[in-house]
DNA sequence: CGCCCCTTTGAACCTGATCAAACTGGGTGG
DNA sequence: CCACCCAGTTTGATCAGGTTCAAAGGGGCG
């Protein structure tokens, strides 16, 4: 616990929003965009959609950089586009807590409403792309389109679930149970994303996982270890094959 | 940890929302409660506030009763106008993780928009009363008050930033520091309500607390020892006196 | 090839859990 | 009124899961 910050060897690139290419219109399409169903327009129609993408901007975002600092003035939330983040706080101590790990048809900001200010930063794990959506107009749109609001209520009612869920996961459950839950929560994101739920590629580090987790670097290495030798699962580097789906499963479920 | 669950020897009331007094309407308005500039209403005109009033609805909640399970079916928001409550979630093997404590002013439920069901239940912890809002009335408002819309995301952001401290509280914070946070907090809460902030009564038991602080009711019995034997604290049961508040807020910040 | 970062593995240590028992105060019934 | 009971709490002793410290291994990339 307690661990410091390690000031990247590989220092942050300066990475400025405004900088980065703006993608051509024709591409930035929510109706052409295979997430629709599982992003922020969710449950709208042809003519609705549109009206969102007049206010959306597609990003790239490369690898390792800030899409934003905690801190930051708040005037854009984000959508995954394609890629995958972390989201992070850092204490006055130098301490660092994962909070979330986030991808594509996932919504990134909202914690910064309440302030007008990021309470997290968050990072790109991989080259990434995220649709940028100022604020202010995506409240004018709330009030033409009701769905949108009501599909807007729910996307943060989820964040306040899932929040709840890793704090009962830091509170109740042994390192084992932790790790597992992981592993399964990873693995039905992928699932609803028409990806394998048995094999996937981890894009954070196990420093990253330990943090988030409440565990050390050394510990997640012999979760993984231990895994591994009970034939739960097969490793290499990043690359998981979950054998025992059942067996996680029960692990997470802690029965 | 894995604290199983204890079926309280005084059981549970079989409460029901519906047969609890409802109180005269002249009593129940948002415009002469004193909390109008901390909860729902915040930053509302009167005649804003006027239209809130007509779809909230004040009910008494009995101490230990449940003014929503886990699972229930979502239709109301509640606000509480007068006492405590705690939320908690129960995993399937029995075990409890309390999520949080709520005070007058704060507003409970939103967990449940994202699935039409409540995520964690909500129990009294003393005699208390809650503003009732439909969400289904209170949607149609949002349409015509703005600034309604506006302050509600704010307080869900805020939900959320608020159970990202947690998560780093119990990723990141040794005992010591977690209940020193614990304590801070509950301070700078009792202040924006006008109480003292050195001077209060814990409305939750040592086993609450411990659950929240991912800790055992033995360790919070050791930190109060502690606090007291250090000079920081005064405890005589569920009143606290803090004699050392800087000394808190520095243990707090991890300094 | 050699450097560096990430990861793995081993050994000792420590914080907080667990187990056990005693204490407290409020409520009840004799 | 007192004896008893019971839930909540305190305190002590032991235990163990996970951390910490240390060192070695493995890949990727210049």
């Amino acid at each position: 616990m307690m661990q410091a910050i390690q000031f990247a060897s590989r220092p942050a690139p300066a990475f400025q929003l405004r900088e980065t290419p703006r993608l051509p219109d024709w591409q930035n399409r929510c109706s052409s965009c295979s997430l629709h169903q599982l992003c922020l327009p969710t449950g709208l129609g042809d003519p609705e959609m549109h009206r969102l993408d007049r206010i959306v901007t597609r990003r790239r975002v490369p690898r390792d950089s800030n899409l934003y600092r905690m801190g930051d003035p708040f005037t854009n939330l984000y959508a995954i586009h394609l890629g995958h983040f972390k989201t992070h706080q850092l204490s006055t101590d130098g301490a660092e807590q994962v909070t979330g790990f986030q991808m594509a048809g996932e919504l990134l900001g909202m914690d910064a409403i309440s302030t007008d200010r990021h309470h997290c930063g968050a990072v790109a794990l991989e080259d990434s792309e995220v649709c940028e959506i100022p604020f202010a107009r995506l409240q004018e749109l709330f009030i033409e389109i009701p769905a949108l609001l009501r599909h807007f209520h729910r996307t943060m009612s989820q964040e306040i679930t899932r929040d709840q869920s890793v704090m009962r996961l830091l509170g109740n459950m042994r390192a084992e149970q932790r790790f597992a839950v992981f592993l399964v929560n990873l693995s039905t994101r992928y699932v609803a994303r028409g990806y394998s739920s048995t094999s996937f590629r981890l894009r954070m580090s196990r420093e990253d996982i330990g943090n988030y987790l409440g565990l050390t670097i050394e510990s997640i290495s012999r979760l993984l270890a231990q895994f591994k030798r009970q034939g739960w699962l097969q490793v290499d580097k990043r690359e998981i094959v979950i054998l025992e789906p059942q067996t996680l499963k029960a692990l997470a479920a802690g029965t």
